[in-house]
DNA sequence: TCAAGCGTTATACTTAGATATAACACTAAA
DNA sequence: TTTAGTGTTATATCTAAGTATAACGCTTGA
């Protein structure tokens, strides 16, 4: 898989959102090491610093440990954990401006949700 | 009608959204003055540029006319243009990755109906 | 012991967004 | 003509976010 970049998002939430979707897709199990900073770092080229913040937030919300000098690794039930997390994040802070939006143009939930844009 | 904050899109984007919103409401019609740029920066206790910058953009896609000395007009076919503009860029630059993580989520017609929060 | 791998951090630069202040140019009505 | 209302603009400053460079300290295994 890779990163698909946008203009308009900083690059560490971008790098977040492609961690967890590997995890959640089952690409990085439980138990498994997530690419070291350093590696992701090079392939991407991007900066340490950049990764580490992305990395961060998934140790903040439990998703990923770190052991010192080993590097960093996917959580116990951190698959199932995330999807909740996400979801709860998603429908609380995003979805009802973009729902107010849609209603506003006037455009059907229902047709949006069929077509594969 | 009030502006509700939030804390992370910036502020002139907030104030195009909501004028935008007046004009597709039909709050203020088409040929109608706009607020103005010194009454709205007033009233919401922030800098003309600021105003300025939200209503330059509707003057970009034609939703407002400027009079010089008078102040800013909603220009004719104003509302249902707006409509058609918004549309299209959400569709085009919003939609397609909104719907991607409510599939990645795997989030339902039911679950997005649900809490109006 | 020490090399090679980890993540971390100190310092500094760049940019976008927002602000403050103050002046400018135009129009209508008293 | 004057005044009070429009929008505009120039200059400067401030802040937070994002990034780059480069060095640092920890852990394991040869």
């Amino acid at each position: 898989m890779k990163i698909v970049w946008n203009e308009k998002d900083p690059i560490y939430l971008q790098i977040h959102q492609y961690l967890a979707q590997l995890i959640l897709e089952g690409v990085i199990q439980e138990g498994d090491a997530l690419p070291s900073v350093r590696q992701l770092a090079v392939a991407q080229h991007v900066n340490p610093i950049t990764v580490s913040k992305a990395i961060a937030m998934l140790v903040e919300d439990g998703i990923a440990l770190k052991r010192r000098g080993l590097g960093m690794f996917v959580a116990e039930g951190a698959a199932e954990q995330l999807k909740i997390q996400l979801r709860a994040r998603f429908l609380s802070e995003e979805w009802p401006s973009i729902h107010q939006r849609i209603t506003l143009l006037g455009l059907s939930l229902t047709d949006l949700l069929k077509e594969p844009s």
